[in-house]
DNA sequence: AAATCCTTCACCCGAAAGGGTGATTTTATA
DNA sequence: TATAAAATCACCCTTTCGGGTGAAGGATTT
C-alpha cells in the first residue's frame, strides 16, 4: 500500500511538471489556471474511485449471522478467502460475469478462482462445487 | 405401445420376406438357417434391450424418505414430473449428459426440460434453479 | 531481504449450458 | 375417441464454463 501511495505521488510530480512545461511551450498563460485545476481535478476523481473501490471491496460478501463457516475445512483443503467469497456467490446461482461484476475484478480473475476452487473442492462444475460446499459447511 | 408392437411386428413380416427374397435371388441354402437364426437373435435383443429400458425408465430418481416436497407449487409453476426429476439431478451437480445417461433419454431431450424447467421458475441458470428450487421446497 | 502465498489478469481452446423453433410420439383426460 | 398435455428428439446459434498456462504485483512470514 505504501508502495501504491509513492507510485501515486511520483505521478502527480510528473503531471505537475508536465503542466509546467505547457506552460512554457505554449502561451496559454491566461486559462493555465482554470486547466491545472481541471487536470488536478480529473486525477483525484480518478484517484477517489479507485481507492474508494479498493478500500470497500473487502467484505463485500458477507454470509448469514446464523450460520458458522466450518474454517477447519476451509483451512484443510487450503481455500483462500476470496476463493471462499467466490463460491458463496457461485452458491447463489450468479455468473462469473455477475461475480466479477460485484467484486470489481475481471472475469478472467474469477475463472481464475474459480478453477483453483475447483481444483481444491475436486469437483468438475459448479453445481457439484455448491453441493459439496454444504455439505462440508463451508456455505449455508 | 399397442402401435409401437405393430411396427415391429410388420418390421418382423419385412425381414422374413427380405430372408426368402434372399434365398431364391442367391444360392445361400446351405447356411440360411444360421443366417435365419442369426438375424433374428439380433432382432431380438435389439428389441430386448429397447423394451427393458422403456420399461424401467420409471421412478430411476426418488427423493429421501424425509423430505417432504411441495406439490402445490410444482403444480402452481405447471411443473411436470418429468422436469421436476431432471431438477433434482440439476441439483445433484450432475451435468445434462450425465441426466441423460441417468435417465436413458437423449441430451437434446434434458436440454428441452431443463429449458421449460428455467421458463417456468424464472430462472435463467441452472444454479439459480437450484436456489430457487430449494426455497420452494421443491428439492431438499 | 527473500521466500511464499494470495490476488489479479490475460490468452487460448474445447466442452457445457442456454435460447429458440419445430416435429413426432406417448400419455392422460375430458 | 378426440383433444390436450407431456415427453421425446433434432437443429441452429450464442453465451457461459472449465482447463491449462503464464505472468506480475501485493502481502505475509521468516
Amino acid at each position: 500500500m505504501t508502495r501504491t501511495l509513492i507510485i501515486y505521488g511520483l505521478a502527480l510530480a510528473v503531471l505537475v511538471f508536465l503542466l509546467k512545461y505547457l506552460e512554457y511551450r505554449f502561451v496559454v498563460r491566461d486559462l493555465s489556471i482554470e486547466f491545472y485545476v481541471g487536470i488536478v481535478a480529473v486525477f483525484f476523481t480518478a484517484f477517489g474511485v479507485w481507492a474508494g473501490l479498493k478500500l470497500t471491496r473487502k467484505q463485500v460478501v458477507k454470509v448469514g449471522p446464523e450460520f458458522i463457516v466450518d474454517e477447519a475445512a476451509l483451512n484443510r483443503l487450503g481455500i483462500s478467502k476470496r476463493e471462499h467469497e467466490v463460491l458463496l456467490l457461485i452458491s447463489q446461482g450468479l455468473s462469473n460475469q455477475e461475480i466479477a461484476d460485484k467484486l470489481f475484478v475481471s472475469l478472467n480473475t474469477i475463472k481464475t478462482h474459480s478453477s483453483n476452487l475447483f481444483l481444491k473442492m475436486q469437483v468438475s462444475r459448479r453445481t457439484q462445487a455448491v453441493q459439496k460446499g454444504k455439505e462440508l459447511r463451508l456455505i449455508p
